[in-house]
DNA sequence: CCTACCGATCGGTAGG
DNA sequence: CCTACCGATCGGTAGG
C-alpha cells in the first residue's frame, strides 16, 4: 500500500515534469493532454488516473516554484545582513531557480495567467507580497545610504524581471557557467554598467 | 476606390488593435476569433472579409514592433555618441515603447512563440541580429573603458528583459510617470544601486 | 492502462 | 456583413 503509494507518486512526478517542458515550450494552452499522453509514453485517458485535470498539473508547477521563492525570501528576513547584500542573495537565488530549474521557472513566470480561480488571485496576491516584502528591503537600503536614492518599486521589477532574459540564454548554444552568469547579473544590476 | 481602400484598412487596424489587447489579457491561443469578433462588434464569420487567418493578426503585430525596434537601433549606428549614451537612448526608447504600445510590445514579447514558420524563424533570427548589435556598442564600451567588464550578452539580456517588470506596474495602479519611470530604470542599469 | 466516445469549441469556408 | 455549417481537435468520462 505504501509502496503502491509511492508508485503512483512518482508517476504523477513524472507526469508534471513532461508537462512542465511541453507548457514552457509552447504555453499551456496550446499544449494538448494527447500531446503530453504521447511524450508520457500512454493514451491520453490514462492520464487521468495520476491527475485530476489539466489545470492541476499547472497549479502543482506554478506553487511548487512559488513557495520555494517565498522560503528563500523569508530566510532573509531576520537575518542581520545588509540590504545589499540581501538583494544580491536574491539575484543569486533567482539566476539559480533559472538554470537549475529551467521549465517550471519560466513556467510559473509564463504561464500563471491561465491558472483558474481561486488560484489566479491566490498567485496574484502572493506575488504583490513578495513584491512588497523587498521593496522593504530596498527601502531600508535607500534610507541607510546604502544604495542610491531608487524607487524600490521601480528597481524590485527590474531585478525580478532581468532574470527573465536567461529564457534566451537558455535556448542559445551559448556555453557560460552558471556562476559566471550569476556573478554578471549580480554585478550589473548592483553596480552598474558605467565605471566610476 | 481609394477611399473604400482607406476604409478597409482602418477596420482591419481596428481588428488588430483589439486582437492586441486579448492576446496580451489571455494569450493568443487563449483567444478565439469568436472572442475578438465579439470585441470589433461583428459575427466571426465577418472577420475574415479583412482578415486572412488569426496567424495573420499576430504577423502584423509582431513585425510592426519589431520593425520599429530595429529602426531606433539603426539610428544609433554611426552617430558619434558614446557607448553609455547609446545604451541609454536604448533603455529609453524601450521603456517608453512598453509605456505607448503597451499590448503590442507585450505581445511581441511573450506570443512570438507562436508565430508559423517562416515567420517564426524569421523573427527569431532578426532578434538575435538585434541582440548582437547591442552587444557590439556594450563590448566597445567595455573596451573604452567606460563601462565595468560585464560580458556583453549577459548585460544585453539583462536590459531588455529588465522592460519587462513594467508588465506589471501597468496591471498594478501606482501612479509613476513615464519620465519618472525611464529615469529610474536608466540609473539603475547604468549606475547600478550600490552607493559608492 | 486501454477502447470508445461525449459535448463543446476551435479556425475557417460557402453562399448570399 | 450575415446565416449556416464544415472537419478537426479539445478536455474529459464510462466502462472494463
Amino acid at each position: 500500500m505504501a509502496k503502491a503509494q509511492r508508485k503512483k507518486a512518482s508517476k504523477k512526478d513524472f507526469i508534471i515534469l513532461r508537462a512542465s517542458a511541453m507548457f514552457r515550450e509552447k504555453g499551456f494552452p496550446a499544449t494538448s493532454m494527447r500531446d503530453l499522453a504521447e511524450a508520457v509514453g500512454i493514451e491520453a485517458a490514462s492520464l487521468y488516473n495520476h491527475i485530476q485535470s489539466k489545470s492541476e498539473i499547472l497549479q502543482e508547477i506554478v506553487f511548487r516554484i512559488a513557495n520555494d521563492c517565498n522560503v528563500h525570501l523569508e530566510s532573509l528576513d531576520d537575518s542581520s545582513i545588509s540590504s545589499i547584500k540581501k538583494i544580491e542573495s536574491l539575484i543569486r537565488f533567482h539566476v539559480q531557480m533559472m538554470m537549475n530549474r529551467f521549465d517550471d521557472y519560466t513556467v510559473m513566470i509564463n504561464e500563471w495567467i491561465h491558472l483558474t480561480e481561486p488560484y489566479h488571485t491566490n498567485f496574484t496576491t502572493q506575488r504583490r507580497h513578495y513584491v512588497q516584502k523587498i521593496e522593504a528591503i530596498i527601502a531600508e537600503g535607500v534610507q541607510n545610504k546604502e544604495m542610491n536614492p531608487v524607487l524600490p518599486y521601480v528597481a524590485t521589477l527590474t531585478i525580478l524581471s532581468s532574470v527573465r532574459g536567461l529564457e534566451f540564454w537558455h535556448r542559445s548554444g551559448k556555453k557560460i557557467t552558471p556562476e559566471t552568469m550569476e556573478d554578471n547579473m549580480v554585478n550589473h544590476l548592483i553596480s552598474g554598467l558605467k565605471k566610476n
